[in-house]
DNA sequence: CCCACGACCTGCTGGC
DNA sequence: TGCCAGCAGGTCGTGG
């Protein structure tokens, strides 16, 4: 479940469950996800304290005791499960890793595409670290306008939609949050990436604030039977107003046609736009 | 450096 | 009812 406002609704249900646990057994029930697990994974999270879960972009980020970090990505289909005090300890198909706590409760961490991939380093080497070193701002983060968007988009010649999915650009937007921001904006998702500045990119940003924002205090969304670790659902999906809304009106625009909205598809992934209001 | 595209996986859906 | 192509919230590697 994987944009910024999945993640950060998940790291916050990770944090209340688990700060201050420590791991008593890792069991690796496959050699990988989208790469091998590192070296010494298992180990190296044994016997440590989680002090606590932070987020960038996609990533959740554990601090463990010592100075060690723990990162996790989730990819397209990766969930946490609680276990509680006296669970019996058998897995579910695609639980991939199996964490038990000292205090005999667990976490099992299962993903069916096995997209997701995990990391344990030392702190220090967060800051240098492949996958998290070339990151762009967070957007609800203070600092990120139009002016820092408009920065990172000059020089790409790729269209909007697809330089938004690029988290060197900004972090934690993803093909859902992509094509809501572009409607809220106003804005064509195949219009060239380099020719949205000034007021275009300043209401693009808010645009993308506005909707992580909203979707976050929603518990973001769910498709399919995606859960938090509670077992809640988010519920940002009704409030789509061109995601999945093919050959629907997109329920803003003036255009009076019932079926404004149109899906396309650019880089691979499939884009919903309303080309009345979006130019 | 930039960009386009296929690869990586399993499961579900919709059309026949 | 069954089968299968196509698609799914992401990223990475390999070409040009």
């Amino acid at each position: 479940m994987p944009e910024l406002p999945e993640v950060e609704t998940i790291r916050k249900g990770l944090a209340k469950a688990l700060e201050n646990r420590r791991i008593k057994r890792v069991t690796l029930r496959r050699a990988g996800l989208r790469s091998l697990f590192p070296k010494n994974f298992a180990e190296t999270l044994e016997g440590r304290a989680i002090r606590g879960f932070r987020r960038r972009a996609k990533y959740i980020l554990a601090d463990l005791e010592g100075g060690y970090v723990w990162l996790i990505h989730l990819g397209m289909s990766g969930s946490f499960r609680t276990l509680a005090r006296g669970h019996n300890g058998a897995p579910e198909k695609h639980d991939h890793v199996v964490i038990e706590f000292d205090d005999g409760t667990g976490l099992a961490y299962n993903d069916p595409r096995r997209f997701g991939q995990m990391d344990v380093f030392e702190s220090a080497q967060e800051a240098t670290h492949p996958a998290l070193k070339p990151i762009g701002p967070e957007p609800l983060e203070r600092g990120f306008d139009g002016a820092v968007l408009a920065e990172r988009l000059s020089g790409k010649k790729t269209a909007i939609k697809v330089a938004l999915l690029d988290q060197r650009v900004v972090a934690g937007v993803g093909n859902i949050y992509a094509c809501e921001a572009l409607y809220r904006a106003g804005i064509d998702p195949r219009r060239s990436a380099h020719l949205i500045k000034g007021k275009n990119a300043a209401a693009l940003a808010s645009a993308i604030k506005d909707v992580m924002r909203e979707a976050l205090a929603s518990g973001g969304s769910t498709l399919r039977d995606h859960r938090q670790l509670d077992g809640s659902t988010g519920y940002f999906q009704h409030s789509f107003d061109v995601y999945g809304h093919a050959g629907q009106p997109c329920g803003h625009c003036t255009c009076q046609k019932k079926s404004c909205v149109r899906s396309i598809t650019q880089g691979g992934r499939t884009t919903f736009f309303c080309p009345v209001k979006q130019k």
